[in-house]
DNA sequence: TGTTTTTCTTAAGCTAGTTCATCGTTCTGA
DNA sequence: TCAGAACGATGAACTAGCTTAAGAAAAACA
């Protein structure tokens, strides 16, 4: 069995649910492990389910027209994510979302979730802050790739997420930061030797 | 008297309220005129309202270390707009609102929203669809600024809202393609000389 | 445990896009 | 209606970041 618990304080941090709610949030969810470099979702299938992270990193990402891969979006413990676009209007993907380790998730399918959102207003609040916090996050990093420099990016990230930098590969963190991996790369020891200097 | 038939399509096409909900909604929300060059929102100052466009056009752009300008977000009829951060959160703005043309909007203040969200479920799922919307779009908008060049996301642009670009100075769209406003000059006229070779 | 595959580093050459400076044009507000 | 300010075009010099290539290190997995 798995530990839920900071699942349930991830939700009660949203919003405080009745009793009852969270019990029929919570049955709604199911429990699923997926192994490294697994597909959860792909480009041409409508994404089914909204993924909550109990252990392990994703990332989504995007192949372009030369082949070359960017990421989108990380997620690990504690995180939500999916094919935003496919999810909330049920149209095909354009994204992959893929296991970086063995991972074990919470899903909710799309369906049971519109019956949560009709179910009542606790319910519905959920969704909508959840729905706000998203579009709040992705503004301020609308406003990041327009304003800052690659290293300011890479830096930024890196006093953000000093935990979760360490589990990534570079490349898809080059790519989430639009950057090579090789720029990337002179950047990181750039700084390895600004500091034995 | 303005004409707000273009308002409640707009809100039916989100979600069907009943007559009294329109109403509730309709009246929540308050018409104010806007001369060019006057602000909305301010950094610093907590974004009170959430707006709509009857007339006019708007952008939102943060000034960066350098001084610089950076465009964030444009908004012409029938678009929504806010410093979505600010308006979300209640933090203080980081952004300007600034009105490109003389303009009529209509908007609502967060606390009279908040009102709405918690009244009933049918206003409380306008709100999240609206959320989900946005999310969604600054997706996309990631999305293309990780994977396009400037001039593809110049063309892009173009192609999907041709009357728009004719009503925004250059140097505001240039920065929120994310180049400058030369490098979009430069790209305009080389389109240009390849038309009459 | 060894071998295969993937990831990371480094460096040289290159280019998309920037910076700076100047000039012509178009608003705009009094 | 006109003077000042804002905007757009152009070109030359520059640079942040990309491409290509090849070897080193690390991780995967049989």
């Amino acid at each position: 069995m798995e530990d839920l618990s900071r699942f349930i304080e991830n939700i009660n941090h949203k919003t405080r649910l009745s009793p009852e709610n969270m019990g029929r949030l919570m049955s709604a969810f199911q429990v699923v492990k997926v192994k490294r470099k697994q597909l959860l979702i792909q480009p041409g299938f409508v994404a089914k389910y909204r993924i909550y992270i109990l252990k392990g990193a994703f990332h989504s990402y995007v192949i372009d027209d030369k082949g070359n891969e960017h990421t989108i979006q990380f997620a690990v413990e504690d995180w939500w994510l999916s094919d935003y676009n496919s999810y909330i209007h049920q149209t095909p993907a354009t994204q992959f979302v893929e296991a970086l380790e063995n991972s074990i998730i919470l899903q909710i399918d799309h369906q049971t979730e519109q019956e949560l959102k009709d179910a009542n207003l606790e319910l519905a609040t959920l969704f909508r802050l959840m729905a706000e916090h998203s579009a709040a996050y992705l503004a301020r990093r609308i406003v990041s790739n327009l304003t800052q420099s690659a290293e300011e990016r890479y830096n930024d990230f890196v006093a953000k997420y000093p935990k979760v930098v360490q589990r990534l590969p570079q490349y898809a963190l080059a790519s989430y930061l639009n950057m090579t991996r090789e720029f990337l790369s002179k950047i990181r020891n750039d700084k390895v030797r600004k500091k034995v200097n």
